[in-house]
DNA sequence: TGGTGTTATTTCAACGTTGAGATTATCAAT
DNA sequence: ATTGATAATCTCAACGTTGAAATAACACCA
């Protein structure tokens, strides 16, 4: 039962049998992952005429609680792109209906970025098939190893500084 | 000690108490994990004037064993790209002189790429301090948790399908 | 109240990937 | 040999991100 990392691995053991390249062991895997996740994602939300980015706004201006609205600079880091790429996607989704810009009074230089009414019916029917469809994608996990990646992740990430959604 | 997933699924049991989203916990710290490591060996490979695309495609091959040459279609694979980034790669590293494109003698279709002697004199160099690069990154993990991190990853995979290389 | 440094957003050119189509070659079966 | 299906690579326009510069507003303190 193996991946496609421990073919990489056998190589470089063949190539290179003095060193120890255990790292690519896990970085591998995680590159691996990502990209075929983001696949499957990808598929699952061209369901709903969504693309994967749309949906992580969407659903990180709804889970900041009402009034469902954030400044651009919590949600480019929220989503860890840089700024230009934030106020091009607000520009779209406000294009599409999604968001709107409204004016921060405490803040002349910040805008807040708010979920309109279709923006919030959008999420809030997507949300509930997006969880099942990423539960399926995990299915090959029972629930201890589950608890166990996720606390190992946490780890990881913690220990880069990744404390904070902005 | 949280990082920034946990926030996030707090938000959601505030705002969603009726749902259980565990699978974010998974599912979004892969993809933050993914974000941050990408950013550490961009850095890291700015240093020898590489980037990061251009290791992976030196790595492949170098690891591949002699000759050092494999078919594009199997760098594509290898890499996760669509052939027309491998195409456009190849052209890049072949100007800088790190491959070349070698005709493939069985199939006339196919052509072959080899490392040049700089490709392989570079990756040689670059590889060791690559992998101590790496194993900072996952310092935080003691290697019992390693091996348990890496076999999730793996059970993971190999149920989306990641079982070659190409 | 003027000056200096910092912060938030936008703008824009450069970059690399995608996705689809075009080209050329191979394979299988007739 | 010829046809049709499949496969490998290349081409190219569309797309989205980056990174840096521009703009505007705030904060602090002299």
């Amino acid at each position: 039962m193996g991946d496609a990392v421990d073919l990489l691995l056998a190589q470089w053991a063949r190539e290179r049998p003095d060193l120890d390249v255990w790292p690519m062991g896990i970085m591998g895997r995680i590159s691996r992952l990502s990209r075929l996740l983001d696949r499957e994602l990808k598929e699952f939300f061209a369901a709903y005429d969504l693309e994967r980015w749309e949906f992580d706004v969407l659903a990180t201006l709804r889970r900041s609680g009402p009034p469902y609205e954030l400044t651009a600079g919590a949600l480019n880091r929220a989503a860890m792109v840089t700024s230009g790429a934030i106020t091009n996607r607000i520009d779209r989704m406000a294009s599409k209906g999604l968001v709107e810009r409204v004016p921060d009074s405490g803040d002349r230089r910040s805008i807040r970025v708010r979920l309109t009414e279709r923006g919030l019916a959008l999420v809030n029917e997507v949300l509930e098939p997006h969880i099942a469809n990423e539960a399926r994608l995990l299915a090959s996990l029972d629930p201890r190893e589950r608890d166990h990646l996720a606390a190992a992740l946490r780890t990881l990430l913690a220990s880069l500084g990744d404390t904070t959604l902005g």
